[in-house]
DNA sequence: GTGCCCGTTCAGAGGGTCCTCAGAGGTTGT
DNA sequence: ACAACCTCTGAGGACCCTCTGAACGGGCAC
């Protein structure tokens, strides 16, 4: 079986070969980040820095899904996306926009399934969204993994963003909710502060791991509240989330 | 089963296949933006840009249905329905027009069965005229899903406008009734503003997501008012609807 | 045991999101 | 023409979320 960098099985295509996803941006840090992100996810990833050979490119690896920067050198976002439904008509698209632009361009392409994130974003939330999009279009395959995590009697729904424990309902900030999806994705593996940070807090982000500790303790106090505790210090590694009859 | 990208069971032909729809505009962002909501209902797409070449398209793709537009470049939409009716005599058709322009030619025409909206429409309004449409003229297989929503105690019957709680009649203004109608249709499915905002205003519609707020806080005064709460906000995600005995 | 460092928690400032009210402007129906 | 209704804008305010700084405490090395 397919399996991501991390070891976790990966979510494939429905003949269990890996997705495929181009990643649009001009900007060539910002797509390493992001292609890199996607590859230990256990994808095939292609970059492409311009429309023009972004549908090039789509042509050639016939995507799953695409991530596309909105603002491109030489042409729109829509444009683009009318090009990429024309060589592939059911291909999913994670649209990147600046938070003032989501306004007008971005007008009617959420109908269509298709979603966006602003930026500065959070890798999580990019492929938590990718994942979700790539779900509903039927794209993967749901074996374990259905649209919901698990973990011990830890349960969340990501589409309805409701985490329960023990059949108790637990209310959750976003960055709580990251945070702890994160911790979900991996469990029983420690995951160090820089880890945490860099995937859950926006990349833009300066701050200090000082508020990953702080996050912390807020889980702590909503998850493990009163319970056998499940998220765990690891001292001079970092945290770990794991089942209480481990 | 044929499905949604969305997840729920598609609206299919009789035979289980997806229904075919043919969409004709001569602007390309909005036939973009209306066949990727199409799409999104698990139906199979095609679109042209004028008269000439929506019979053409037709007469390979055989749709169940058109949405075509009433002002094209080419030809005029009548003439366009002429030849429709001889590539396939049981199509049906639903007429996108302008506000003022021929009411009484439209009106004849939608006598036998067809159907129009007017520009600006929201997307929710084409798709549940479509999904009309298409259940009247028998060409859909009605499964589990009839003309009536069922959230919980809440029950929307779409042909009559009727929305009933726990017996209660409610009275809903047209835009009160498309967002409730929006939401559930997605129950227990977090849907962002933007969503919300794409599918349920008109394309054009500039304005910003404070408007879904105002009409949320309406819903919540009508449908929640003294009862257990529906309608919940999950703050920087959007909102969701859910039956009380989640 | 002692000292240092890592981690935890508290308190609070600042900013942002969301809710509601009031009213203008437009449309519909009488 | 008038009334009733619907839709949207803008402003005010409540509340929540996020992050900073500082104090506290427990583990680990010596």
């Amino acid at each position: 079986m397919n399996t991501t960098r991390s070891g976790r099985p990966a979510l494939t295509r429905p003949d269990g070969t890996p997705l495929r996803v181009l990643v649009v941006d001009d900007d060539p840090d910002l797509a390493e980040v992001l292609s890199g992100a996607l590859r230990y996810e256990g994808w095939q990833i292609r970059t492409a820095g311009d429309g023009a050979s972004a549908v090039a490119a789509a042509r050639e690896l016939l995507p799953d899904a695409v991530v596309l920067d909105v603002m491109l050198p030489d042409t729109d976002g829509f444009a683009v996306l009318r090009a990429l439904h024309t060589v592939k008509a059911d291909v999913c698209v994670l649209f990147l926009t600046a938070r003032d632009a989501v306004e007008d361009r971005i007008k009617g392409i959420t109908a269509g399934g298709d979603d966006y994130v602003t930026k500065p974003f959070s890798l999580e939330e990019v492929v938590a969204r990718l994942r979700g999009l790539l779900r509903r279009a039927g794209m993967a395959r749901q074996l374990d993994e259905g649209p919901r995590l698990t973990v011990g009697d830890l349960v969340m729904d990501e589409e309805a963003r409701e985490v329960t424990r023990g059949g108790e309902l637990i209310e959750l900030s976003p960055t709580e909710f990251e945070l702890l999806r994160f911790l979900m994705r991996n469990p029983r593996r420690v995951l160090s502060k820089a880890q945490i940070l860099d995937r859950v807090w926006s990349y833009d982000f300066g701050g200090r791991a000082h508020v990953v500790e702080l996050y912390i303790s807020y889980l702590r106090r909503k998850v493990d509240a009163g319970r056998e505790p499940m998220i765990h210090t690891v001292r001079g590694a970092g945290y770990v989330l794991k089942p209480v009859a481990s």
